[in-house]
DNA sequence: CCTTAAGGTGTTACGTTATTACATCCGCTC
DNA sequence: GAGCGGATGTAATAACGTAACACCTTAAGG
């Protein structure tokens, strides 16, 4: 995933964003690891190249990515995924595998609201639907 | 909200779950506040009526509650709500008022799917949308 | 050059959320 | 009553996340 790295350092040069050298190590190692990855062991990562890294440090840059929409967060399992596509409008759709814990995105498909309360006004939106991925055995 | 029990005992007699006084206490809990309730706050209103309540005590009667399709876990907060139709499918989908803390359940849409990588079986899925709804000031 | 202001990072400490493991109790069956 | 399974009590700890403050770099303005 060389190309993740690029994208974001092309969308944050159009943006203005600062993607600055612990973010982008942040965003490396998420995007690196396929599956969703957990703050702590960002953490402990970060550790081993660096000095010693405190939770605010990835939380910090994590915000940032995520705001940057470079990295989206799983709610349901605390974790975090590399967007593969920086910038894109952003109604993600995750898909999860319970047993390998791939994670699909699929963008643009806009949810659910034809159901929506009247008047509500939607300013983000949690999708993620978990389940078995095509290579995994049906239990 | 008495409705939420009455409906919540006859589930429970239909399909074999046993709906406890603990566990129907802390259903009564939460479905009497009107928005998304933190196992920390059930904790100590448990607290107050019997002696002294520890965390697995409300997160395992809210992991039976959720099991049994009578309350909902809200991921984005890390809250409960009361289902307010006691075991429909369960295609739940919420939406949440970020300045009100209301939150409206609509069942039945199943969105994203069409766009499911091919192959994947979905088990579960977590739908919420977070804005304002109808009564909250726009900024 | 010096000052100031803003944003990023380091560090400490703490708050919140959730689980593991084991003991106990209660209702049921044999 | 002995044995069993499910529900609850209890202690300890793990996992997740944030507040507050200090320090440093960079850029703008005098
Ligand atoms: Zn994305
Ligand atoms: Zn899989
Ligand atoms: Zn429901
Ligand atoms: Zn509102």
């Amino acid at each position: 995933m060389p190309d993740i790295l690029e994208d974001a350092d092309r969308h944050c040069a159009k943006t203005g964003a600062r993607l600055t050298p612990l973010r982008r190590r942040v965003l490396e190692l998420v995007a690196r690891s396929g599956a969703p990855v957990k703050a702590y062991d960002l953490l402990s990562q970060i550790d081993r190249s660096s000095t010693s890294a405190k939770p605010p440090t990835v939380y910090r840059a994590l915000d940032f990515l995520i705001e940057a929409g470079l990295v989206h967060r799983v709610e349901a399992l605390n974790a975090f995924v590399a967007c593969p596509q920086a910038g894109h409008g952003h109604a993600a759709v995750l898909y999860v595998c319970e047993s390998c814990a791939n994670v699909t995105e699929v963008q643009g498909a806009r949810p659910g609201q034809e159901n929506k309360p009247p008047g509500f006004t939607v300013k983000r939106s949690v999708i993620e639907h978990y389940g078995l991925c095509v290579d995994c055995p049906k239990p």
